[in-house]
DNA sequence: TGCAAGTATTTTGTATACAGTATTAAAAAT
DNA sequence: ATTTTTAATACTGTATACAAAATACTTGCA
């Protein structure tokens, strides 16, 4: 909140590398801020306090601002400025109906052109997060498992789809933090996980589709739950 | 170029409603811009230039810049401003080939959700759309391909599915509409849209999502074609 | 003539200032 | 006491100003 006060105005706080503009860093930060739940859903924006307590001016945070508000984490008002986006249950099993579609293709697409490389470093992954689960470390094992979604997609090799992914990915990101699932869940949960591995690596790309569809309609089952 | 001189800055050219903001407005004017290729892909944007040829300050400029890069249109380099992004053939392909998936998951949901009237709203597109065909109207079949294509997509009632689709689709529009077939090729596209719509009147889930497969290879062809 | 270094100019990035609009609070009237 | 009107306040939208970086140009030198 403004308390040094050497420098100018702004412009501290940052990384001294920073090749990255001010507004970059802004949409970095807030899109973390959302995912986290720092910034509640229907939560207003108020420009001059987030910009004081970011240590930033208006300016960048505007333009940090439409550019999320373009990638759908936020909603403009005309005249009324940002505010968080809030998704109802519709909409969060419509955008896990369009991820799981999109990952069975990238399934697809990975069994066919993936190098044995990329097949190999996800098992690894994998492994490590079965490891994470039988420490039961939860937060772990959550960035485990999203690696390996996102991994799935990149070995389709496919910049759109993986961008598009991301994208969707990012928005239920905050739900699927918070749903604690039961322990018989989870179980279920990392035997899918395994069978998928396993398709994978055989390259069966039916097989693979099939799980990943089961997998990722469990998924909603698991998030509805808590939701 | 700033002809007018009575007015204080910017501010003029608008719609007298115009409840939309100013770079709201400066959005889908850029966006038009670039799919009609009034910006060519790998041109460097000045904002002063261009924010002068609009009428308009840089600020709304550079918000709606920001936006435009958020849907992948512009590319931001730091310290170096806005370039109108450009898309390899395998780009196009990559894209097409999400967009190909998309709208055969939107097809077979639609067969199994969409209300009669909604079918029939796009029959009468597609009649429209044959009798532009016939007329030798390139342009507005055109546009009617694309309104029936997204009418499909509409249908499926997801809409996180429609952003991301129109997302895509505006990326690929540029070249779609450079992209003139052959009298054989058009005439193929054609007779594949009749079966599209023949399956989705029948509520024939797979066979609507067959016919959208190859519809949208042979699509990737063409363009390909004239590449 | 070709190259290099230094200077000028352009352009972006950020901050601030100002105007218009919405929201809140207060006061007056019913 | 409730509602309406009005004034004050706060916030957003846009423009302008200034600083830093990049690009272009010019001049000096080989």
């Amino acid at each position: 909140m403004a308390s040094e006060v050497v420098e100018p105005a702004g412009r501290r706080a940052v990384a001294t590398i920073s090749r990255q503009s001010l507004h970059g860093e802004i949409v970095t930060r807030l899109r973390d801020m959302i995912i986290e739940g720092d910034l509640q859903p229907g939560e207003r924006i108020y420009e001059n306090q987030l910009g004081e307590e970011l240590g930033v001016s208006r300016t960048p945070l505007r333009e940090a601002l439409k550019f999320l508000a373009s990638e759908g984490l936020v909603e403009l008002v005309p005249s009324r400025g940002a505010v968080v986006k809030r998704f109802s249950p519709k909409d969060i099993e419509d955008m896990l109906i369009v991820i799981r579609s999109m990952e069975m293709l990238a399934g697809r697409i990975a069994c066919a052109i993936a190098s044995d490389e990329g097949i190999a470093g996800l098992r690894l992954l994998h492994d490590a997060m079965v490891r994470h689960y039988e420490a039961g470390e939860r937060l772990e094992y959550y960035k485990l498992n999203q690696q390996i979604h996102t991994g799935i997609v990149a070995l389709a090799d496919n910049a759109p789809l993986a961008e598009v992914h991301g994208l969707l990915q990012s928005r239920v990101k905050r739900i699927r933090f918070i749903g604690h699932e039961g322990p018989e869940r989870w179980a279920n949960a990392v035997a899918e996980h395994e069978r998928i591995m396993a398709a994978l690596e055989r390259r069966d790309a039916e097989t693979l589709a099939r799980e990943l569809d089961v997998h990722l309609a469990n998924g909603w089952e698991r998030v509805k739950s808590v939701l």
